[in-house]
DNA sequence: AAGGTAGTGTGAGTGTTTTCACAATTTTGC
DNA sequence: GCAAAATTGTGAAAACACTCACACTACCTT
């Protein structure tokens, strides 16, 4: 739709600096500069300067940028403006974490359905958000067309099959399980597990003297 | 320690090559190809042959890679023989969460203690953790060197730096906040927030046809 | 209204990661 | 014991991402 020519690693910066714009126009800020960004957001100023410049000239030599004005371009950009339902899929430990949060602090995404296998938990209402038993998956979807995945890895690519054929197009999975999905179904994966390890091995074997390796 | 040759976007994939690998071991299989790792984790074989190259040749031609060998390798490399003692901080949907998990399938982690400004939260047990309260981080955390931390947002940096007086040296921070610390501690970000608003651009604004993007 | 200052936008350079493609080698089946 | 099949390990190329460094310009101060 737009164009593509954005980087995936500029991207995935994108939410990041319009939560930090947001923060700023609250406090009452005006103006930012790439050097106070990049020390708020802990990415090179270069590379936020960079980043901005996919999207044309958004700042003034000499000034910086004007919070509102950037705030505004990003919001269209990041289509903050209409909000995304997304559904959940297993309302267990982490998945009930998600619904109290429910992610709506400035931002663009609420989860608006939710499903178990449990007959327990189905019927309850969490966050505000129903729960309904996995079997109605297919009559209560409607056009949910992202769905975050919390159910056990065994689980997974059962679910996932049912959940393409619903046209889902977007799956946040949380499972360790990496389920297969055709090609035009997109995937996040966040594997807590595999984090945490990295993380350890990062520290056992890597000198940790200097120069901090960013985030991801 | 090691020798650091190892790309870093390798170090992160081979938690997840480990722990397929075991699946594989308890399964039976006692040979694998590049070609079906690839398949069950989604990474290019031609990157999987690579990522195992820098640690020599583990593999032979014709055959594939012996699923015993290769995990006693891996399992040596990622010192999964010992346990890293991890501490939680903040034990609250998120943190309740991962008390319950506690990362211990095939994990080398374990989340040994926790801890909250909520007294009402201090003195139980989760999982097996005892719950500390935060005025007590100085005199039991020990020799804890890894730290999740899953605090409101505002509280962030101030803990980190308690943290840090104490010694930690690795943190896996699920807070928004861009936490600031001295350069030989390693952070790694998870936010979650930033994770599904990602998808969700990435859904909008970039080719949904073929070729499915890498997930991490 | 002019000079100093701050700070963008970007060309060019560097570093990192992925992918191609194939010679080398072992296994397998006959 | 030989030919065909399978599959590694890696040089080389391509793709991607980050950073340097500076010309340029808008703002600010006096
Ligand atoms: N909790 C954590 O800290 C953590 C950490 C890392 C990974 N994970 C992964 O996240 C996933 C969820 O973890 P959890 O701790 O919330 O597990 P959980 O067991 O607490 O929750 C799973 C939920 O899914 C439901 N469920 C089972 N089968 C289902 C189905 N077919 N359809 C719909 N719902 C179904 C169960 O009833 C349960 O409520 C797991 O794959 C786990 O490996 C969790
Ligand atoms: N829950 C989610 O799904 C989710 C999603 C994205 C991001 N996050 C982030 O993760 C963090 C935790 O989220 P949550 O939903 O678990 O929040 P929560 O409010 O449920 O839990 C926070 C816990 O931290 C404790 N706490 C507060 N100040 C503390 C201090 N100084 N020291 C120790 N403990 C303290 C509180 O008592 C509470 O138990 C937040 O920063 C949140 O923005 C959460």
């Amino acid at each position: 739709m737009d164009q593509n020519k954005i980087p995936q690693a500029t991207a995935k910066r994108l939410p990041l600096y319009y939560r930090f714009l947001n923060n700023l126009q609250m406090q009452g800020k005006t103006r930012v500069s790439s050097k106070e960004l990049s020390d708020a957001v802990k990415v090179d100023s270069a590379t936020i300067r960079r980043d901005f410049s996919y999207f044309g000239a958004l700042g003034k030599k000499g000034y910086g940028y004007n919070v509102e004005y950037l705030l505004g371009f990003f919001r269209k950009t990041l289509d903050q403006d209409e909000i995304t339902d997304v559904a959940l899929i297993g309302v267990g430990n982490l998945g009930t974490a998600f619904l109290h949060y429910n992610f709506m602090k400035n931002n663009n995404t609420k989860i608006k359905i939710a499903f178990d296998a449990d007959d327990n938990k189905v019927g309850q209402t969490i966050g505000g958000v129903p729960i309904y038993h996995i079997n109605e998956l297919e009559e209560r979807l409607d056009d949910v067309k992202v769905a975050i995945l919390t159910i056990p890895a065994m689980e997974a690519d059962r679910v996932t099959e049912r959940l393409v054929a619903q046209g889902i197009k977007g799956i946040l999975n949380f499972t360790p399980a990496r389920i297969t999905v055709p090609d035009d179904i997109r995937v996040h994966h966040i594997d807590l597990a595999v984090e945490l390890q990295a993380l350890v091995y990062f520290l056992k074997h890597y000198p940790l003297e200097k120069t901090e390796l960013y985030s991801e």
